[in-house]
RNA sequence: GGCGGCGUACCCAAGUGGUUAAGGGAGCAGUCUGCAAAACUGCCAUUCAGCGGUUCGAAUCCGCUCGCCGCCUCCA
């Protein structure tokens, strides 16, 4: 069965064919470094990650390239701001974006071009814009020109008479129309800036990317991902660049939108002022636990942050991996079985076929919870019988949580390790607790029940849950 | 105004032409427990915003209406 996708260009879920057989290649775009990323960055990495993973688990061979765009107006600006150059704060932004990522559980692409590197390509496009008269030089800056390109809207559905002049772009006299975007820009004094056939100046905004996805992937590739709001302009800018400077169509076979994260349902913008960035998330929460409110959702639809929701996943996690821990416990050694997907194949159908319906993580997310109900019934069915529950049984179920960890990057740890990472993040005195616990166990043991009552309740006030179970008591942080 | 999308239970959320409409959270009841918690069991949408149409058959396709949202300007 084929892999399908929803292709934005088309607008229709389409059979995925590679260009070349069992080959990927794809390009995301990454984080204009200006700032600290925010849980929207968290959630097209994120989506991404579990695609380009998701395709390999499928046999593909994946060429994956994220950039990062590291020369931009906002960056200059932002550095100004600052008193420091461009280049240190783009390089202080990449840094706590990896950083931010690696929390996040997200695998590092194989590329990760940066803008800057890519200057020699991005002329050399330029130039072959230029030669084609798809681009014309004027000053110092080099524009692309729009209406050159009768295609030109064909990703976003605009037409170039309704986008007219307009009202809303910015009037600029060195544009012969006003729909045309600079593909270079003639530097300023004080700005970063390289030289070039039409004087010093630096790359605008869209060219980067053509010229990245050439260089390091090819003319013509896979998939290109981004947020929803990077279709217009920026990849139909794109498009035109690339296809008018090869004269090869498409540039992109598929293109993926991921939707947005909006904040208990307003917009996340900088005027609301509600921006979430990714580390004030990960301070109290595991990345996991984000991952998993992430996928929960489906990546081309909206999804609402909030507390609660973020507190809802984490309790999903708690209860996942709990399970595994009890099948640790109870059938010892199961999880180092070695095990094979195809051993398991009826079980595991179910997330395939959600996979390969669009990446489908949240259809998959379900499969999994049912299978942690499944294993807890078993366990209890063969405890009340006063039997040993299945080991075979019990290792087709961590089959399905271990290969689905494979592509998407959560269920994968072992419980202590889950745990003790909850226990770390929370502000909660484990020693303390511990020594409450042993109070009243004794208190327990001479039956006096209002003090062991009394320190249960005071405990779960802190956001301690006790559990006594036959093995003794255990605790865990409550959210 | 143009383009695109969404509307499934108390909440979140899969399902997009054909078995009893996944799963999670919350709630209620039961088993278990000193009592709890956890786990399990049962209950919780004869119905998928509304109205028409196509079809042997629709939450799924088409049309209209209502409501919500995104993009059209920097934005994941």
């Amino acid at each position: 069965m084929p892999i399908k996708i929803y292709n934005s260009l088309t607008r229709k879920k389409e059979e995925f064919v590679p260009i070349s057989d069992g080959r990927v290649l794809m390009y995301v775009c990454g984080p204009t470094v200006y700032a600290l990323s925010h849980i929207g960055h968290a959630r097209s990495a994120v989506a991404f990650d579990v695609i380009s993973r998701y395709l390999r688990y499928r046999g593909y061979q994946v060429k994956y390239a994220r950039n990062y765009t590291d020369v931009d107006d906002k960056i200059i600006a932002a550095a100004d701001k600052e008193g420091v150059t461009s280049e240190e704060l783009a390089e202080r932004y990449i840094k706590a974006f990896d950083e931010d990522m690696a929390g996040l559980g997200v695998a590092v692409p194989e590329i990760r071009p940066k803008a800057t590197e890519t200057i020699v390509k991005i002329i050399e496009v330029t130039k072959a814009l230029i030669a084609k008269g798809a681009a014309y030089p004027s000053g110092g800056d080099v524009f692309y020109s729009v209406r050159r390109k009768a295609d030109y809207g064909k990703l976003s559905g605009k037409k170039i008479d309704e986008l007219e002049s307009g009202a809303r772009i910015e009037v600029n006299e060195a544009k012969a129309d006003p729909l045309d975007f600079a593909l270079w820009k003639a530097g300023k004094p004080g700005e970063p800036s390289w030289e070039s056939p039409w004087g010093k100046g630096r790359p605008g905004w869209h060219i980067e990317c053509s010229a990245m996805c050439m260089e390091h992937l090819g003319e013509s590739i896979d998939i290109h991902g981004g947020g929803k709001d990077l279709i217009f302009p920026h990849h139909e800018n794109e498009i035109a660049q690339s296809e008018s400077a090869t004269g090869r169509t498409p540039y992109v076979r598929y293109w993926l939108h991921n939707g947005f994260v909006n904040i208990e349902r307003e917009k996340m913008s900088k005027s609301i002022g509600n921006i979430l960035n990714i580390r004030d998330v990960l301070r109290d929460h595991t990345g996991e636990a984000v991952r998993l409110f992430l996928l929960g959702s489906h990546y081309r639809n909206p999804i609402d942050y909030s507390r609660e929701s973020l507190k809802e996943a984490e309790t999903s996690l708690g209860r996942f991996y709990k399970t595994i821990q009890r099948i640790e416990d109870e059938a010892p050694g199961v999880r180092d079985i070695e095990v094979c997907a195809s051993c398991n194949e009826e079980r595991f159908m179910p997330v395939i076929e959600a996979m390969d319906d669009d990446f489908n993580a949240a259809g998959v997310i379900g499969t999994v919870f049912s299978e942690v109900t499944r294993a807890n019934r078993m366990m209890d069915e063969a405890a009340s019988a006063g039997k040993v529950p299945s080991a075979v049984e019990l290792s087709n179920s961590i089959a399905l949580f271990k290969e689905t960890a494979k592509f998407l990057g959560i269920f994968g740890r072992t419980p202590s390790e889950y745990f003790a990472e909850v226990k770390a993040l929370s502000s909660v005195d484990a020693k303390e607790v511990e020594r409450l616990i042993a109070e009243r166990n004794e208190a327990r043991r001479t039956k006096d029940w209002k003090r062991a009552d009394e320190i249960r309740v005071g405990l779960l006030e802190k956001g301690v849950a006790l559990e006594d179970t036959p093995k003794g008591t255990i605790w865990g942080v409550k959210g």
